[in-house]
DNA sequence: ACGACAATCGGGGATCCCCCCCAACGGCTC
DNA sequence: GAGCCGTTGGGGGGGATCCCCGATTGTCGT
């Protein structure tokens, strides 16, 4: 029930010595130093976790993470990377990687970041850890705002249809009213929001990612 | 070198079970299973992790994590939580919590997961960590869109200034140009992104987070 | 030198948005 | 029943926006 890990770095010295860190406790399957052969060679042993350098030519690990992500959805990636760059690490889990963790790590330590990624488990280096919290924590706050309680059940109706860039036509088409209702109730949206037009509106919506 | 542990729960079977776990290697300094007494006595000891249960009566988790933060900005805070919903972690992680795990983990993957905490890691349970890093993936797109390379810089600023929810009038001021010429870029933004009007240009800047 | 294009500006007109005024109906509370 | 409020609708006006037409300047590449 042991491992099977598959390395993926264009620095070969690099690349041997995670091999040699790594291959007591795990099943070193294989290794690339460039991103053809390792899309091809990871297809080959199907391993169950990939540690890929992040800057490498050709695409980098966000081409290896993908192109093996069409085919075999069951391996799973740990970014090992010299940068700790904010859009290094979102590109790499856009791309699907499980976890990223800088080349500083300690051997121990990235033997058990590998066994965690492999448990399912998402693995960043703790100074990693507090930004991706941060974006995660921004990502949807959708928590009540009490401005929107002083709205009545109808002016929330109409502010999300306008927040979406509908014309008050095109409100009143969809909510079936007249156009001079919508306008009744967008004045007083804004009354009631201290707002002075649909713009800033909009802007108050989108903030609060009332879509 | 040990590390200091509190302990927040409302059940006090469950607290003494965790309690009874993770004596041995850590030192816990205390438990508390109301959130009032938890603020009190957290303030007091200054642990390094405190583990702290999500739903409790007077305000649950969220309440403890926020009130000690403001005041030990030192303390790292682990959720602990039968509920593996996303608006509960989304909570939590929004509150200031480090990690988020539910109660059926495993007693070493608990101790594993409070040395973790203390050494800065964020650590979310298998299950949860696919979610967290969906949102994280999603929280902030801001690679170069293919669309925006279509535009002028000229037409960037217009865009961008428009998308803050300014008037024509006002991003003229702003660029020192006249409103006319603001209308001939914006109508050609419009036509190059193809969109009928400013709201849905504002919508699209806002989905894209162009700020 | 010529064409292509970005950036600047303008006229005119159709439409949309915003803000006043107003009013009717139904439901609720006092 | 009288009053308050939400929801619905309308008139009219002034400003903002959008699109059609046009134009001049400057830069860049062939």
């Amino acid at each position: 029930m042991s491992i099977d890990v598959f390395l993926v770095d264009d620095h070969r010295l690099f690349l041997s010595g995670v091999k040699a860190e790594l291959s007591e406790e795990f099943r070193i399957v294989g290794s690339a130093h460039d991103v053809d052969t390792a899309i091809a060679e990871i297809r080959g042993y199907d391993p169950d976790v990939v540690l890929v350098d992040v800057h490498m030519p050709d695409g980098g690990g966000i081409a290896v993470i993908e192109s093996v992500g069409e085919t075999n959805p069951g391996v799973k990636f740990l970014a090992l990377s010299v940068s700790d760059q904010a859009e290094d690490v979102i590109a790499m889990i856009r791309a699907g990687a499980r976890g990223y963790v800088t080349k500083t790590i300690e051997p121990p330590d990235l033997a058990d970041a590998v066994r965690r990624i492999h448990a399912g488990d998402a693995v960043f280096s703790p100074r990693l850890a507090g930004f991706v919290l941060d974006a995660f924590a921004g990502a949807i706050p959708s928590d009540q705002d009490p401005e929107l309680d002083q709205l009545t059940a109808r002016e929330k109706d109409v502010l999300r249809l306008i927040a979406r860039g509908f014309a008050y036509k095109q409100v009143a088409r969809k909510l079936e009213i007249s156009i001079k209702t919508v306008e009744t109730h967008v004045s007083s949206v804004l009354r009631k929001l201290q707002l002075s037009n649909r713009h800033e509106l909009a802007r108050w919506a989108s903030k609060r990612h009332i879509v």
